[in-house]
DNA sequence: GTCGTGACATGCG
DNA sequence: ACGCATGCCACGA
């Protein structure tokens, strides 16, 4: 893998994201300066390694649902990190006006980028 | 270079 | 709610 800047904006973005919150990709994206590439928030995670640790399983699709094939390993793991976390799942969605991560002004203000 | 595909988003029927 | 089209663009075949 070649990861490029815009891979590690994501990745940055993504481990700060605190527990019991979510972000979606769109968010994401639009968080690094990248509006409009949602699909780029998808596959950094897809590329980042577990030696990162990344809490990827607190990013969801728009509609608040996980965005993996369900019924798989993965899907599976990432609802189950979110309960765990006390992050209401039901039928793989959940509910972004209750859990969705507003980063305050401050928080942006220390990004890195 | 072309084409299909994808951890996406949004609008329209 | 659901499918379909479109926009997005990096990758691999």
């Amino acid at each position: 893998m070649k990861p490029n800047e815009n891979h590690h904006r994501i990745w940055t973005l993504v481990a700060l994201i605190p527990p019991g919150k979510v972000v979606s990709y769109g968010q994401l994206a639009d968080l690094a300066g990248l509006p409009g590439r949602a699909r780029l928030a998808g596959r950094a995670l897809k590329l980042a390694s577990p030696s990162q640790n990344l809490p990827w399983h607190r990013v969801l699709n728009s509609q608040g649902k996980i965005s993996l094939q369900k019924g798989s390993d993965a899907y599976q793991r990432q609802v189950k990190r979110l309960q765990e976390e006390g992050i209401v799942v039901i039928g793989g969605k959940v509910k972004l006006a209750d859990f969705q991560w507003q980063p305050s002004l401050g928080e942006l203000l220390t990004l890195p980028f």
